[in-house]
Parts: structure tokens; C-alpha cells; sequence
DNA sequence: GGCTAGTAGTTGCTTTTGTAACTAACAACA
DNA sequence: TGTTGTTAGTTACAAAAGCAACTACTAGCC
């Protein structure tokens, strides 16, 4: 006997459909103007908008493992986006820091993002927006 | 000069955040009991959920491209967990429909998802929730 | 019938991700 | 000093996702 169940009452299913949804048309940005990838520009966002730190804090930060970190590095130092620094106090630290190109970049895409998210927002009352991001924030931090 | 961001407000970065994070745990439990992958448990359970019905279907339904689809069938078929029926008046279609087995394991499945599902509800308000899943639903349709 | 266009589904190839093993550097302590 | 354990980051290989070209079939139209 087969149970009753409605996917679209399963949160994990709910959620991502949601972030598909919204990160797939925002990709296309970041994809078509810079060739930059989802992990990519979550490392240029760490460092742009919070500032110069290694690889490992972006990590923590991010909930990313080090290695895709280790290779968006990479490809945003080949892109010239960023530069690395290494600390002489502990050579195994690497201090990473936007270059001025990779600084315009970010500010360039903060714009784009500021404008899908608010155009994501209109279609919804303060209330809801508050609510979901409040619930969303708890949610990420269960892991 | 860098503007100020924070990829707390960004609502495609949070829902990414809290999608990961709830899904990844609920992914432990098909894959190592039944070693599935996230787009065969969507199969089944879109099968177990809303009836028999062909692979185009569950593109529409689901969102997901055919090629992922169409190897996910093929490895619940694999499994025994569902089987095709060919439709003689359009040979081009094909019903799927979950064995027995599949039932079983689709049965096995729901009573997980909904322990997983009421443990997560149980951290909010029902306001939250009925707001949650509104715009959750109302984002994933805007794709 | 025979041509063209469109649909359901599959296969092959490339890109991206995940995982585990590795290197290089530091730290603590015998 | 040297040995053991730990940490930051990289590399190499396997699994999975994405994309485009393909097969097999149906439908419409001449």
C-alpha cells in the first residue's frame, strides 16, 4: 500500500527547488559576463565584501570544502580577480586579496545582485521577506 | 572603491546555504540504504507520490532536464524499483511504474521524509512555516 | 506513398564535483 | 635533534551533471 506524500510539503525538495530557480537565472550573469563559476564567485563575494583572508577562514565562512576552494582560487587567479599574499609568520597561510580589476568585477556583480534581489523581493510583503530570511539563515546553520 | 554587501541578504545565496544543508542530510539516509542518487529518489518518489506516468512527464513536473531523467530511470530499473510499459499506440512513450519492491522502498522513504520534514517544523512557529513554503513555492515557480 | 517537422528518449563527450591521498610547513615534546 | 601529530593547501582520480548530437517514432501535408 502505497502512503500519501506531497513533494511539494518536503522542505528539502521546496528548497531547492526555490535555489535552482533563483541561483540559475543569477548564474547566467556572473557565467556570461566574467566566465565565473557558482563557486567562484561565492570566493569573490567572501573577499569583496568581507575583506582579505585565507583560503581557509573563506571555508568556514562559506561551509565550502577546501578543495573547491583551492581551485576557485585558482581560476580567479587566473583571471587576474585576486592576488595571493603568503604570511611570513606561517608560510602554510596564504593571505588572499581582491586585485583592483577583481575589486571592479565585484562591484560590478554587487550591482547585478542588488538588483535581482530586489526585484525577487517586490513580489513580496516585508513580513514574508523577513520571515524567510530569518527561517533560512536557521535552517543553513543546522549543519 | 568596494561596495558594501553582505551574502546574508542575498536571497539566491541563502537559499543555496539552506537548501545544502537540509538536503545533504536527508541524502544520507537513500544513499546508504538504498545507494541512490538525488535525482532517482525525485523519480521515485515523483512515481510512489502522483502515479504512474511517462519520463516527459516527470521533466515537466520535477524541472529536470531528460538525460537526467532518463538515467535515473535506468538505474531504478537497475534496482528493480520500477519497471516500463510500453504504450502501443504511441510507441514512443513509455509509463513507468514502481514494482513492488519499489513500493516498498518508496514507502520505506516517505516515513524518513516526513520524521525529517516534522524534526526540521519542529524548530518553528506554524506562521513560519505556512510563510516558508508560500514563497518557497511561489520562487521555485518563477524558473 | 514520400517528404518535412516535431517529439520521447538515449548515448557520447566535456565540464564540474566529490573524495582521498598527498606535500609542505609548523608545533610540541622527548 | 628527531619523531609524532596537526594544519593549509594541492593534486589525482572517480562520480556526477550538463550539453549536443543521435535514434526511433508520430503527424501533417503534398
Amino acid at each position: 500500500m502505497t502512503q500519501d506524500f506531497d513533494l511539494k510539503d518536503f522542505m528539502p525538495y521546496l528548497l531547492n527547488q526555490a535555489a535552482d530557480a533563483t541561483s540559475l537565472r543569477f548564474q547566467k550573469l556572473y557565467k556570461s559576463k566574467y566566465g565565473m563559476l557558482r563557486t567562484e564567485w561565492r570566493v569573490l563575494f567572501h573577499l569583496g565584501g568581507y575583506g582579505d583572508m585565507t583560503a581557509k577562514e573563506i571555508c568556514n565562512r562559506a561551509g565550502l570544502h577546501k578543495t573547491k576552494v583551492s581551485r576557485a582560487v585558482r581560476a580567479l587567479q587566473d583571471k587576474r580577480f585576486l592576488q595571493r599574499t603568503e604570511v611570513p609568520e606561517d608560510r602554510r597561510h596564504e593571505i588572499l586579496k581582491l586585485t583592483p580589476q577583481g575589486e571592479r568585477v565585484f562591484n560590478d556583480l554587487v550591482g547585478d545582485a542588488k538588483r535581482f534581489d530586489e526585484k525577487l523581493a517586490s513580489r513580496f510583503t516585508t513580513d514574508e521577506l523577513d520571515t524567510l530570511k530569518r527561517v533560512l539563515v536557521r535552517l543553513a546553520d543546522l549543519a
